[in-house]
DNA sequence: AGGTCTTTCCTTTTT
DNA sequence: GGAAAGACCT
């Protein structure tokens, strides 16, 4: 049975034990994206379950796509229309053929960013006349999706139940009456349906024989509700999880969702995959030691057969730049030891951080790649360019009409738009619609400008079929002005019109393998643009270094890893809270880790600039928190915070000495004795003389404690 | 309505 | 330090 080949004992359980509820827990690197995979495989082509009876949820669109990629390769077959996707993408496809039982939508509802649910509440608040300054926009937000995921909202703050339920209210009552869902509502109108039309819940529940469920410790309280609603008939249940690698309860994640599951599944089996294949011993060890730390795990037992002699290592720098300095080099050594850029990423906590390693990257001429910060899809030109399409093929959409009427600037501001608002609420028509009623009410020259904008997109419309989608974006791109304006604006323009041809060339994909009009192509494409996230895919055709933060670097693995600027304040976190906030950042900071196979550099700085001031904080705790024996430490590990700490790190001398070439006459500064003067040099040490205190001494040259000064 | 100066705010963020 | 929202001026 080829399909079991090469799985160890605990792997072929996994893939082999389909009846019943069963949950896995999966170390990190444990291969559990194998057993999932080849599971699916194992299912369909053993046991001759049909493909789209089998569900299986992601957390990210990578990991589906990689997951489908995976399957299809080993059935050797298209797998296109398997039900494999993230959490959101499965229920979009409920919504889009069963939304019509609620009541509220239509079928092509339009799902909104985080970035356009903050537009509306910043609406609401003006309408509500709230101030914002009062009431954070942001909190709010927060505060209406945690009331929407029934997330526990403590009781101290500020914000009155009061105003949250107005705003939450109003808000609704916006994406109602504009046909919008969000993010949340995506799960939460699927599992409405659910409760209120059982025969649509149980046509599910007949169709999904099999379920199965990646990275469970990130799932939130709705989110395994409807799970547990698909799941109650056939308890063909298996999900993968890792409690050390839950990293998101700051969006409503719970690790709880493990325990409950035991619960309410009282026969589940439970497979443990503890035998790591990523990770060297010492690094391996090095992330145990870390994570032991954590009071609320259970203890697990993983372990791997890969040995490799070098230590991960700790180097502490003088300052941000030194550190970034370091980085290169030692990139450059990698490069010499035969590694390529590829192989190796920048790990760090916050998307800022980047820049200073990106200014040393440009200036050595390192070619990098950042993952993440603003997404493709979240660009303003994107998103103008995505709404007028959704405009040109629903005219209803006033969400994308309030978006572009005045983008390029055509001299229909504010005002305007709210005197559109009153004619549609008056005679319930969409804001397009509400042009026909506008005379007498706005200026002449305002009715004559939106006169001109409804024939332009009228026009647009007409001219949909004339062409190619994506060459369609050209016609659009002329015919707003958008083009022109982004002409006027030399550099800036360029790099955003470069942006909009690669949107032309993500619709010629689109053209190629949807069939229909161009209207229904153009439908299916907008219909979950919202969804994704990552244009950025990853190329493994060029040679470059990733950068990425923590969270985006899951589920990834790099032969070479440095976690950089590991430094208290940054990571972990000021603003952490409590010890249950402490010990999400230190599971960060093993999932940061366990991502390394070979090589791993911690590093750190004693200054930088951050945030536009000069900081200086000590070593991340989990640094001291490591098993010492793990680690070999450099540079600058002075300072009284450390001196408790440098004695339980081993210290050797740097491969590469920081100082070279001494003479005699140089003056120089030891960690720990001071300035001194060079006064005898041989092969390989120096003799110095300091301060009465501590006299002369004979010292190994390029000892990291020495420096030229 | 739109340009320019000034103030404010900065975590993480699979969808 | 730098983006983004807000205030102020034309």
């Amino acid at each position: 049975m080829h399909l079991l080949d090469g799985l160890n004992e605990m792997q072929q359980q996994a893939v082999s034990t389909t009846e019943g509820p069963v949950m896995v827990m999966a170390g990190a690197g444990s291969g559990k994206t194998r057993v999932l995979t080849h599971r699916i495989a194992y299912l369909i082509e053993e046991l001759g379950i049909p493909s789209n009876q089998i569900l299986a949820v992601t957390f990210t669109n990578k990991a589906a796509m990689e997951m489908k990629e995976r399957v299809s390769k080993l059935l050797d077959r298209d797998v296109r229309n398997m039900w494999i996707s993230t959490f959101h993408a499965c229920c979009v496809r409920i919504l889009r053929k069963d939304i019509l039982y609620l009541n509220k939508h239509t079928r092509d509802f339009v799902i909104i960013d985080e970035e356009d649910a903050l537009r509306l509440i910043r609406d609401i608040l003006k309408s509500l006349e709230i101030d914002k300054k009062e009431f954070n926009p942001k909190v709010l937000k927060d505060a209406i999706s945690k009331i929407k995921n029934k997330v526990y909202i403590p009781s101290n703050n500020p914000y009155t139940e009061e105003i949250v339920d107005k705003v939450y209210l109003n808000y609704q009552k916006v994406l109602q009456d504009e046909n919008l869902l969000d993010f949340d509502d995506l799960i939460i109108m699927t599992i409405e349906i659910f409760e209120k039309f059982p025969h649509v819940l149980e046509y599910y529940q007949n169709l999904f024989q099999y379920i199965m469920i990646d990275e469970f410790q990130d799932t939130n309280s709705i989110q395994y509700h409807l799970i547990n609603l698909l799941a109650q008939k056939s308890k063909n249940i298996f999900v993968v999880g890792d409690q050390d690698q839950s990293i998101y309860s700051f969006r409503g994640a719970r690790i709880e969702n493990i325990d409950l599951f035991q619960k309410d599944y009282s026969n589940t089996k439970i497979i443990l995959l503890e035998q790591n294949y990523r990770s060297v011993k010492n690094i391996l060890n090095l992330a145990n030691s870390l994570i032991e730390k954590n009071q609320k795990r259970i203890k697990k037992n993983l372990f791997t057969v890969k040995t490799f002699d070098n230590l991960p290592v700790y180097y502490r720098a003088e300052s941000g730049y030194a550190e970034a300095i370091y980085v290169k080099e030692k990139i450059e050594q990698m490069l010499n030891e035969g590694y390529n850029y590829s192989d190796i990423a920048i790990l760090y906590r916050a998307n800022a951080i980047s820049r200073l390693f990106e200014d040393i990257f440009i200036k050595y001429k390192i070619p990098y790649r950042i993952y993440g910060g603003v997404s493709f899809y979240r660009r303003k030109e994107i998103k103008d360019i995505i709404c007028y399409l959704r405009l040109i093929t629903n005219l209803d959409c006033d969400f994308a009409f309030k978006r572009i009427i005045n983008e390029p600037k055509r001299k229909i501001g504010d005002s305007v738009v709210e005197k559109l608002t009153a004619i549609k609420d008056q005679y319930h028509v969409s804001l397009f619609a509400a042009i026909d009623y506008a005379e007498g009410i706005v200026s002449k020259q305002q009715l004559n400008a939106l006169l001109d904008f409804k024939f332009m997109i009228l026009e647009l419309q007409e001219r949909i079929e004339d062409c190619s989608i994506d060459d369609f974006i050209d016609l659009v791109l002329q015919r707003t002005t958008y083009l022109e304006m982004l002409q006027a604006q030399n550099e800036e323009g360029l790099d955003r019109l470069a942006n909009i041809y690669e949107l032309k060339s993500i619709l010629s994909d689109v053209n190629e393998d949807i069939t229909g009009s161009n209207y229904e192509k153009l439908n299916v494409f907008l219909s979950d643009v919202a969804l994704k996230t990552d244009a950025d895919e990853i190329d493994d055709k060029e040679d470059f270094v990733k950068m990425m933060t923590f969270h985006q670097a899951k589920g990834l693995e790099f032969k070479v890893v440095f976690m950089v600027v590991m430094e208290q304040g940054i990571f972990p976190n000021q603003l952490i809270r409590d010890h249950n906030d402490l010990e999400e950042e230190r599971r960060i900071c093993y999932v940061g880790i366990t991502r390394a196979m070979e090589r791993l550099f911690l590093t750190n700085a004693i200054n930088r600039r951050y945030q536009g001031m000069i900081t200086s904080n000590n070593p991340s705790q989990f640094i001291k928190e490591m098993d010492a024996k793990y680690l070999e430490a450099y540079g600058h590990l002075n300072g009284s915070f450390e001196n408790n700490y440098t004695r339980r790190i081993k210290i050797v001398a740097d491969d590469k000495p920081i100082n070279k070439d001494y003479k005699v006459g140089d003056k120089i500064n030891h960690a720990t004795f001071g300035d001194g003067l060079v006064v005898g040099v041989d092969s390989k040490n120096i003799t110095v003389a300091f301060s009465v205190q501590y006299g002369i001494k004979k010292l190994v040259a390029n000892h990291p404690s020495i420096r030229k000064i």
